[in-house]
RNA sequence: GCCCAUAUGGCUCAGUCGGUAGAGCGCACCCUUGGUAAGGGUGAGGUCAUCGGUUCAAUUCCGAUUAUGGGCACCA
């Protein structure tokens, strides 16, 4: 005789076991109908679930988080089903629910085209109109390998040979489609209200490039029509704020087939580059850094002493010059400990903070670039901190201070933190672990932050934090990152001297904040939209003139803003103003100055700025001094306001 | 590196069921001197990514290469 309590807090008592969808009928056929799921105790559950005890529960529907979810994965479901339809040959293997969506990878003998995508769309729409249920069953772990050998789906009975007990397993048929999962499911394909499919992609089974290849198709699925309008709405927004389109857009740098994965900074996009490293010099300055340059072409044998020949000698350019062989450098790690060396350290000098932007090569495999976001040259605000083991906590947390700051002023405030930890094939005792993930796990609790562990993911050498931020498509980029290195001092022998005389091996902090100057600008272009704050924007200032005869004057006002360090152009082209408004705006200038006979008269100019505000007539000093403080400052805005 | 797709004036793209190409923007010149998101006219610009094959004929079909894009794998 079940009571079922709702979340509301009523209740509703029934003389006989009924199942979740009796429940939702009961308070109305209407929910019945959109009822996906239910959610018994906290446990999801399929609508055809029977309820024999008291139990709280609620209807799980398209609104909720976990009802999208449900539509998700039975999208995945639906879509193998037309595919093996379509296809009969093809196998089955993983379908799981991503972000805003799902994917299904099988092997089959023929390679899907985009058309092929239309296709599996069409028979889905089919299969959905036909309402067919979706049924649960259960089976014992054994007889479910029998059932997909007999089926030819190998893939999946390797699957399910891999789990470990015999526990009965559930399967879900939906017509002539049977998988294993664990569920819950759409009641029936008629739930799936608005689906498309997006995408065909290459993906290793488990995972593993030595492994055959799959073929991947991506999709996603709404709640509703107009979720899913305004998701493809969305995607084609985060578009345009493309890094490579902007910068082509604003004339910031290209790529050439020549130089492929690398960066032809042009005069603008240097600029911001400039003004970036500018800044970090002066922050790691502030921060008790010291910075110093080492050089690009090293004999390889250093790189067989650090290591890291014996692990990325592939992905080294080299170059052999009177028989010697050469690498350019990957990373500046090891000559930075050749700095070190030089002169016999004491533990009074600890901590040594070493600071390069050191220019890096890596030839990283063709299908691995992507825009500046992975290039094969690059710029690293790299910095190695020798410090003693009992400095390490300290180290790490004023590094994630000095982080947060320069965050700070770029303007990002989500960041995501990961501790990686020691991997199986790895150097160091397990106590030196212990305490360098402790260190790093303890230095973000204590400021509070919410991290995930990444756990067999560290370096040989050590652990690490890494801090990623998103792009404008979701994508999910590293930026900064400090590891505790073990090994790397010890490898090429550097010692310090202990207060009591003995000779001690340093450990090494590797870090950096930005990463590569090149991703990140790249993700600052997708994250302003081009639109730079003031301090960051290549041009900041351009001044207009109305008719020929204000040309001197503007000329004489943007050659007084430069002398007050502000990078301002003038354009004196033969065009209506409004052609020179528009086309500055879309160039993303902040302040766009203007100056007919008017302010000529009065030694003022117009100002507007990109977003379309009028911000009056100002004279030139009051307007420089305005834009300089807005640049001191970092300031976002661009308003001029009162006090 | 692997899978799929793509490569046409500076940019964005159209096009040719095989007969050596077109638009808009930009650029140059001329007219216009116009007060806050596109004034008008004229003109120049392309070995249709590269190499090879089929064909009387290839930018178009086929193959290879390179690069780019989306994934996968990798990321010291």
């Amino acid at each position: 005789m079940p009571t079922i309590s709702l979340p509301d807090g009523s209740q509703r008592q029934f003389d006989h076991a009924v199942t979740v969808h009796d429940v939702a009928m009961d308070i109305g056929p209407g929910l019945a109908r959109v009822a996906l799921a239910g959610k018994v105790d906290g446990e999801l559950v399929d609508t055809s679930y029977t309820i024999e005890n008291d139990v709280v529960l609620s209807i799980i529907t398209a609104r909720d988080d976990e009802g999208l979810e449900i539509i998700r994965h039975s999208s995945a479901h639906l879509m193998a089903q037309a595919v093996k339809q379509l296809y009969p040959d093809a196998q089955v293997t993983i379908g799981p629910v991503i972000e805003e969506g799902f994917f299904y990878d099988f092997a089959m003998e023929k390679m899907l085209t985009p058309d092929d995508l239309i296709t599996i769309e069409k028979r889905m729409q089919e299969l959905i109109k036909k309402k067919i249920p979706v049924v649960r069953s259960e089976m014992g772990r054994d007889e479910v390998v029998t059932y997909f050998r007999g089926l030819g789906e190998n893939y999946k009975a390797e699957i399910v040979e891999s789990i470990p007990d015999d526990q009965a397993l559930s399967l879900y048929q939906q017509g002539d489609f049977t998988d294993l999962c664990r569920g819950p499911h759409v009641p029936n394909t008629g739930s799936i209200p608005a689906v498309k499919l997006t995408k065909i992609a290459g993906a290793y089974w488990r995972g593993d490039s030595n492994n055959e290849q799959l073929q991947r198709i991506y999709g996603t699925a709404w709640g509703n029509k107009k979720d899913l309008k305004s998701y493809l709405f969305r995607v084609a927004e985060a578009e345009k704020r493309n890094h490579r389109k902007i910068g082509r857009q604003l004339d910031l740098f290209h790529i050439q087939e020549e130089a492929p994965g690398q960066v032809f900074w042009h005069d603008k996009g240097w600029t911001l580059y400039n003004t970036i490293e500018q800044y970090m010099r002066k922050k790691q300055h502030d921060h008790d850094y010291k910075e110093i340059k080492t050089p690009q072409l090293v004999d390889f044998s250093l790189w067989e002493r650090s290591g890291h020949a014996a692990k990325y000698s592939d992905d080294m350019f080299t170059l052999k010059s009177d028989s010697r062989q050469f690498a350019i450098k990957p990373m500046n790690c090891p000559c930075h400990v050749q700095v070190f060396n030089q002169g016999l350290k004491s533990y009074r000098d600890l901590p040594l903070r070493l600071a390069e932007f050191g220019s890096c090569h890596r030839n990283e495999m063709s299908g691995a670039l992507n825009g500046l976001m992975r290039v094969r040259a690059f710029v690293q605000d790299d910095a190695h901190i020798f410090c003693s083991e009992a400095q390490i906590e300290k180290e790490v947390a004023s590094f994630i201070d000095f982080l947060h700051e320069v965050y700070d002023d770029f303007g990002f405030n989500e960041v995501i933190y990961r501790l990686s930890t020691r991997p199986e094939n790895r150097v160091g005792s397990d106590e030196v672990w212990d305490k360098a993930e402790k260190a790093l796990a303890e230095a973000m609790d204590e400021k509070g932050l919410e991290w995930q562990e990444l756990p067999g993911e560290g370096a040989f050498y050590g652990p690490k934090i890494e801090f990623s931020l998103k792009d404008c498509m979701g994508r999910v980029w590293q930026l900064g990152t400090i590891q505790v290195d073990f090994s790397m001092p010890e490898r090429l022998d550097a010692q310090f001297v202990a207060e009591d005389g003995s000779r001690q091996v340093p450990v090494m902090l590797h870090r950096a904040i930005l990463g590569s100057f090149e991703r990140f600008i790249g993700i600052l272009i997708e994250h302003f939209e081009g639109k730079f704050p003031v301090w960051l924007s290549p041009v900041q200032v351009v001044v207009m003139n109305i008719t020929d005869k204000q040309a001197d004057y503007v000329t004489n006002v943007v050659k007084n803003l430069k002398k007050l360090g502000i990078r301002a152009i003038s354009d004196l082209r033969n065009e209506k103003i409004g052609f020179k408004i528009r086309e500055h705006t879309m160039q993303r200038i902040p302040y766009l100055l203007v100056a007919g006979d008017r302010e000529v008269e009065s030694d003022t100019v117009a100002v507007r700025t990109r977003s379309g505000e009028d911000l009056g007539t100002l004279k030139i000093d009051a307007f420089a001094d305005k834009v300089l403080s807005k640049q001191n400052s970092r300031s976002r805005d661009l308003e001029f306001k009162e006090h």
